[in-house]
DNA sequence: CAGTGGTCTAGACCACCGC
DNA sequence: CGGTGGTCTAGACCACTGG
């Protein structure tokens, strides 16, 4: 990652500045130590002052730095009490593309079954998204997540083998109903990010039995790719809804 | 407005500063300032030097109410040419919802052809969004969007009437492809944002018709709220197109 | 080259939080 | 109350743009 260590430091910084400016190197730096978990999610940062002395910096440029990774998600800062570490994705994000009844508030999260597990070999597109060498392996999860007992979102999930091997042979009836949480904490894996694709289709005659829907009923189709801290994919993930309880709001600017 | 103004002012601003914060402060100044066209849209701003002078504040705190402006997606800041308000919406943006073949970059603006246009008393629910008082009228618009001849979209737009009166009788066959240009040359009225609300359902025989499609074919319905400089809502649009030309992509952190 | 925004400093004081 | 982040200042120098 060093790229110059610059030997001969002329007058002040012995600070590596590839190209970028000094607070922009020390987001980086600080962006490096979150990923490797120097920094836990949840914890505290040092303070300000102790930062910015820490980094030979003034104050402004160290605010800068963090302002950077507050508008990339990674920090928090709460004013009076400290600048944090945001933890990973939730995983109920899935829900703001659908109003289901009574998934508004009461029942926050909705259940989740894990109806088949597959180990298989990675296809090329999978391959190439995850960045695995071919012949790889991945796991495949069907699932089925209900609100109130009403089956209401079909998902396929795959996910990256010798990252995730530690799901590969436990319960799935004791899995959460939140995956993101569980690959942390099983898997040491922390989702950052994710970009969704949504488009339209019809549900097959087997899609459409799980959720309790005709055979070609319209559905919405969510084709999710979740990030790491460092950015890596490392999960694909299709979830089929019906079409008529679809819903999603976006601003324009 | 102004709450208090603050006529014992102890030592040196003699600045009304609400409750905010002095930067908060100087951007609802511009914010003002656009808003009532005393800053041009695509105009340049005076520098910064000029402008902390001006105001009384230092280049930093300026900097920071440009900042909040920026975000906001009023102005725009060129490095080394200046800082400048930005226009309204271009108006292309519904395309983001869709994939038509072809439209991608040759064709980058679908041809219009206004279909029907009536004068008549706006809705409850019109005269709510549109802040009417009641018994106001509105004009209607029914409005079909096609890409290389074939038609695509089939819209319904409703706008507040004495604002948009210069619409009422003009040529239709003459109107621009792009109507919020076109608001801006005609009606004087800046479309500075907008919020669009997608959900899926089925075409009308007259809608299917109108779109060369079936009726009872599956369509996205993108119903959408335009505001202006003031943030006052001035145009309500349902948009309907081929649900299986839908697609969408969305960031979640 | 002059003028613009971008970066950076070394201070100061204020507003909020929790003990 | 001490510690945190938020605001503000009055400078300096750098980097980009255009004539």
């Amino acid at each position: 990652m060093n790229i110059s260590t610059n030997f001969l430091t002329p007058t002040v910084s012995d600070q590596p500045i590839p190209g970028q400016s000094r607070y922009g190197w020390l987001a980086a730096t600080f962006r490096a130590a979150i990923a490797q978990g120097d920094w836990a999610a949840g914890t505290a940062l040092p303070s300000e002052a102790v930062l910015s002395k820490k980094h030979g910096v003034a104050l402004g440029t160290l605010r800068q730095a963090l302002a950077l990774l507050v508008a990339e998600g990674l920090l928090e800062r709460q004013h009076g009490r400290g600048t944090f570490v945001k933890s990973g994705l939730g995983g109920a994000s899935m829900l703001r593309f659908f109003r289901f009844r009574q998934s508004d508030e009461r029942m926050g999260t909705p259940q989740s079954s894990i109806l088949t597990r597959t180990v298989q070999l990675a296809s090329a597109e999978e391959a190439d998204a995850l960045h695995l060498p071919t012949g790889a392996n991945v796991l495949k999860l069907q699932r089925l997540r209900s609100v109130q007992g009403q089956p209401c979102l079909l998902e396929h999930i795959t996910l990256p083998l010798p990252a995730f091997a530690a799901l590969a042979n436990s319960d799935t009836a004791a899995w959460d109903d939140l995956l993101y949480p569980m690959f942390q904490r099983v898997c040491g894996i922390t989702i950052q990010r994710a970009v969704d694709n949504v488009s339209f289709g019809l549900l097959t005659a087997e899609q459409a039995q799980l959720l309790k829907l005709e055979t070609g009923h319209p559905c919405a189709q969510v084709q999710r790719r979740a990030f790491d801290l460092q950015g890596q994919c490392l999960e694909l993930r299709t979830t089929l809804g019906d079409a008529f309880a679809f819903e999603y709001t976006a601003e324009v600017r």
